[in-house]
DNA sequence: GAGACGTGGAA
DNA sequence: TTTCCAAGTCT
């Protein structure tokens, strides 16, 4: 039996049972592929819900103010999803006459879709036989054809993209589709995956030759930049004030507190300079270390301190204490805040 | 096209 | 503790 038949009878007996599967509506499947974009299932399935409860229709995730799309994303990462994703969802009412694209070429051309998330969504509302390429294909393509590209390395992708779109079930490339990432998600996972018990063992490559554990190749080295982040609260009676982060930078458009950034951890310094720019105010160091937070790219090192003053900068948003949570921040940011100010909701 | 972009969980 | 990763895309 080939490697299309087999597969299609592993998803018969072991699917899972998501909400998205339950609809070819393609505003949802749309709407859970891109908060599963890199994306453990369990972490993106209460945005899914969320998500699916506050926009009902695409109708209203477009006519939606971009602050509550991200405050809705809050937590989630990756925030420029969030924000192509209200991008296009004005795109697809205003521009394209409320239509859901209904085919790769076209869908694939929306901001914020790429290859993946346009085959998912030609494949599971359309059914049109074009193979997603994830992870999870990567992987088990890799093992079970012994295929040695480098999948780091961008333009191996078609390798593995032809070979996919040969292996579709042109009859139900959904089900195909669903199943092989189902598979690599469950069976074939990266790390001592469950080969003993795999359907596929008698004619895989890697568990043949013994090379399970070096495929798929991946090269990659990323770099990891320190940065420090110095938060200030500036607080007068029960306001504080807040900025939108808006640069070519971490968190785009989210909140944060007033910030003042160094190249190193230096409390004495920063001391003085906090003196020299509130002289009338004392000033109160909330962190005694650091707190530290970890980004793809980037350890953070966030302190904080609290600074009583007598008026606000007129270049920050003064919001009381009650009405902090109506405003979208990084993760860590509203963990502190949420803590430092005990406040309830979220 | 290589590097950047979040967060939380597992090994 | 550190590393890698999880249904990728953008610039």
């Amino acid at each position: 039996m080939d490697f299309t038949r087999q597969l299609l009878l592993w998803y018969q007996k072991n699917k899972r049972d998501l909400p998205w599967r339950n609809t070819t509506n393609p505003y949802y499947i749309w709407l859970s592929e891109i908060i599963l974009q890199q994306t453990r299932i369990e972490q993106g399935l209460p945005y899914y819900l969320s998500f699916t409860e506050n926009f009902p229709t695409l109708k209203d995730l477009a006519t939606a103010n971009e602050d509550d799309v991200l405050k809705l994303w809050q937590g989630l990462g990756y925030y420029s999803r969030a924000r192509n994703l209200h991008f296009t969802a004005k795109t697809i009412y205003f521009d394209l006459n409320n239509t859901f694209p209904d085919n790769y070429n076209n869908i694939i051309k929306l901001k914020g879709i790429g290859p993946y998330t346009a085959a998912a969504i030609a494949s599971f509302a359309y059914k049109e036989p074009v193979a997603v390429v994830d992870g999870n294909v990567f992987r088990v393509l890799s093992r079970f054809f012994g295929i040695h590209d480098d999948i780091a390395i961008g333009k191996n992708r078609t390798v593995f993209q032809n070979l996919a779109n040969e292996l579709i079930s042109k009859k139900h490339p959904d089900l195909f589709n669903h199943a092989i990432m189902d598979f690599g998600a469950t069976v074939c996972v990266p790390a001592n995956p469950k080969c003993g018990q795999c359907i596929l063992n008698q004619n895989c490559y890697a568990f043949l030759k013994n090379k399970v554990n070096q495929l798929p190749v991946k090269n990659k080295k990323i770099t990891i930049k320190n940065r420090f982040f110095n938060y200030l609260i500036l607080k007068k009676d029960d306001k504080i004030a807040l900025q939108q982060r808006t640069d070519k930078d971490i968190w785009q458009q989210l909140y944060e507190l007033p910030l003042v950034e160094t190249l190193q951890d230096n409390e004495e310094d920063l001391f003085e300079y906090l003196s020299a720019l509130f002289p009338e105010s004392t000033i109160k160091k909330i962190t005694p270390n650091a707190i530290k937070h970890k980004l793809s790219h980037q350890q953070l090192h966030i302190s904080f301190y609290e600074i009583q003053v007598a008026d606000f900068d007129t270049k920050h948003l003064v919001v009381p204490l009650n009405q902090l949570d109506l405003y979208a921040y990084p993760i860590v940011l509203w963990n502190f805040l949420k803590d430092f100010f005990k406040l309830e909701k979220n």
